[in-house]
DNA sequence: TGGCCGTGTCATCTC
DNA sequence: TGGAGATGACACGGC
């Protein structure tokens, strides 16, 4: 229960910080104008598929700076697309309002305990958003009434967790624009927007169920955190019973958004709702628990997955191999706690197993390999498992280092279906030298959204595949489900899977090449492994770049082609003013001409005569030069035509 | 059955 | 010099 309590409460350090951050850089369009800040590759680590650098190399750096040091301003520009996506896709664009909303509360509060006015920044920050959801919270403002009206139209608050304690939020926000519209809002109050989130989150869980004591700002974080790691493990066990009991009805035609889901996890937190459906608050679950993985799209998880896992021994989430939604229900709050246990795994092990090597060496029948040998077509992914399958391999067994769900490249992945989840657990547990017996379920795989998006690993051709065998065919079903180069590995008694040998440093893969007498022909498979594997990551971040390239390059040239349009357009207008003015003028010229006179008293012909301007101001009547002096070959031109007359 | 697409792999180049 | 990444090209399988 432990566990369970340390990865939901990591969950919620996760989803917190989440929050915050979008809270902070409200300006979305900021991470395109050249920003490179730490936010860029915390979002960026986790999913991007251009980042294949594993942990090992970000832990050496600035946080993980330099992610693509070949390609800098190509992976910022990736990476801020890629975050922006994942802010759009978070849920429901009000969630920025909604975070205004607790923003505007404990600004007020604030205000109130520090006697200063009660001012917002929610103009501020909605102002920078230029997201829907301001337009959200105009439909809130358009509510005839406010207070109990905005309640029932909120049914994620109303009769949510807090009752009428989230009533008061969104009243004391209605106040807040009624004050803010009376004086401007301070612009420090900006600042403090990703702490003021924060401590509104936490308040919104801790203080929802009493709406009529709001806490002051000063509210101990710690406090809140330890109220919340109290949670006995009844309370825990509740939590699935206390949310399906939730009363949403009325969410179930909006768009589950991000404000969605944190209420109900708030209601989550320890309030008894009062009435409801469980189907919705399943769904609205799932979305919050999507919200704190690693950033990926779990579009599927597993209704009664979200909480019911947090409840569930470590090692019985770590078995479901084949269920792709404990990856995405509780894929963020496990993995930090998962690579503490790989952390603690090492590759001490692996010294005690040079003596088992040896007498697999002299086992491996050598018809095997050759059949290995003269099949080019290696299947690094097939054995890896993929994010479709938790617990694909142990390859971040041996060090925090071969992390590849945290930091693995986010590319294309494929052959989903070829991922075996009864292979790879009895991979893990038949050859692998790692200690394995605390079933640490790790996603190796290169974790990709198009991996989460998928369905469960149960495929069709895959089931008819997997005829029912005898124990005796069972080796063989495995050795079939395993990619080549796991079959190779698995012949020549490498105890490494390829994951581990792909993505385990270079200082460490020489180590292991030397110190662990494996003969030429494992060095040379073990080489071509690592480079295979790492080509393919290559290869599938190639293919997605060329993508987003074709796909930027398609929106630079409907750019151009507007921008043309608009200056074509504004060319023809120019010329029409242009010609106007020109008009305007001559006619102007004429009147002024015709009222002046010579020295004969008639009227100055305007064929003769016209006004120049001069630099000072002054308006000189001039004689019309006309040009008398033409070119060379306008007198020759002139002449011929003379001479052709004659 | 041919075309398209996604993917893995190899060869090669560059850093 | 070797490792790693990038990328074009090719093969293969699925649709």
């Amino acid at each position: 229960m432990q566990i369970a309590k340390k990865y939901f409460t990591e969950g919620l350090i996760q989803l917190t910080i989440l929050l915050s951050l979008i809270g902070v850089r409200v300006d979305i369009d900021s991470y395109l104008s050249g920003y490179y800040t730490p936010l860029i590759e915390i979002n960026l680590g986790p999913s991007s598929a251009y980042t294949q650098t594993p942990f090992h190399n970000l832990r050496d750096t600035l946080d993980g700076y330099s992610v693509h040091p070949k390609c800098p301003e190509l992976d910022h520009f990736f990476a801020s697309r890629r975050l922006l996506d994942e802010v759009r896709n978070l849920g429901s664009p009000r969630f920025p309002t909604q975070l205004n909303a607790w923003l505007v509360h404990q600004v007020s509060a604030t205000n109130k305990a520090d006697g200063g006015p009660s001012t917002s920044n929610n103009t501020d920050t909605s102002s920078g958003l230029e997201t829907p959801g301001d337009g959200a919270r105009d439909d809130n403002e358009h509510l005839p009434d406010n207070g109990q009206e905005v309640c029932q139209t909120t049914p994620e608050l109303g009769h949510g967790p807090c009752g009428a304690g989230a009533c008061g939020f969104l009243k004391e926000e209605d106040d807040a624009k009624v004050k803010e519209e009376e004086e401007p809002a301070p612009l420090t109050q900006l600042a403090h927007s990703s702490t003021l989130e924060e401590e509104s989150l936490l308040e919104g869980i801790t203080a929802l169920p009493d709406p009529a004591h709001h806490h002051p700002p000063t509210i101990d974080i710690d406090q809140h955190w330890s109220n919340l790691l109290s949670l006995s493990v009844t309370d825990l066990d509740d939590l699935d019973s206390l949310v399906t009991d939730t009363d949403i009805t009325r969410a179930i035609s909006q768009d589950v958004s991000l404000h969605d889901a944190m209420l109900n996890s708030a209601g989550a937190f320890g309030v008894a709702p009062e009435r409801g459906e469980a189907r919705p608050v399943t769904q609205q679950q799932r979305t919050f628990f999507r919200l704190e993985s690693t950033g990926s799209s779990h579009s599927d998880a597993s209704p009664g997955m979200a909480l019911g896992l947090a409840a569930l021994p470590f090692a019985s989430v770590c078995n479901l191999t084949a269920n792709e939604s404990s990856h995405s229900a509780l894929g963020g709050c496990l993995d930090e706690a998962v690579f503490d246990q790989i952390n603690q795994l090492g590759l001490e092990g692996l010294d005690s197993i040079d003596t088992h090597l040896m007498g697999c060496l002299e086992s491996i029948d050598p018809q095997v390999l050759e059949d290995l040998d003269s099949d080019s077509g290696l299947s690094l992914e097939s054995s890896s498992g993929g994010p479709a399958s938790p617990g694909s391999s142990e390859m971040s067994s041996s060090s925090s280092s071969y992390c590849e769900d945290e930091c693995g490249a986010t590319g294309y992945s494929s052959d989903v279906d070829s991922v075996p989840s009864k292979g790879i657990v009895d991979y893990t547990t038949t050859w692998s030298p790692v200690d394995l017996s605390e079933s640490v379920w790790h996603d190796h795989s290169y974790s990709s959204p198009a991996f989460f998006n998928q369905p469960p690993v149960t495929l069709p051709h895959k089931g008819i595949k997997e005829e029912p065998l005898s124990d005796d065919d069972s080796p063989r079903l495995e050795d079939r489900d395993m990619s080549r180069d796991e079959l190779r590995a698995r012949a020549m008694c490498i105890p490494f899977s390829v994951l581990q040998i792909v993505n385990m440093p270079v200082e460490e893969f020489l180590e292991v090449l030397d110190g662990h007498g494996f003969s030429p022909e494992q060095v040379t498979l073990l080489r071509d492994i690592r480079r295979r594997g790492k080509n393919k990551l290559a290869a599938q971040n190639c293919r997605k770049r060329k993508l987003d390239a074709i796909t930027g390059l398609q929106e630079e040239v409907e750019r151009l082609q507007a921008q043309r349009d608009r200056l074509l357009r504004e060319k023809q207008l120019t010329a029409k003013t242009m010609g106007a003015v020109g008009q305007q003028i001559k006619q102007l010229t004429r009147d002024v001409l015709a009222r002046l006179r010579d020295d004969s008293g008639q009227p100055l012909n305007p064929e003769r005569f016209t006004l120049q301007c001069g630099a000072n101001g002054r308006v000189v009547v001039q004689p019309v030069r006309r040009p008398a002096v033409s070119t060379s070959t306008g007198n020759k031109t002139d002449k011929r035509k003379k001479e052709k007359k004659q």
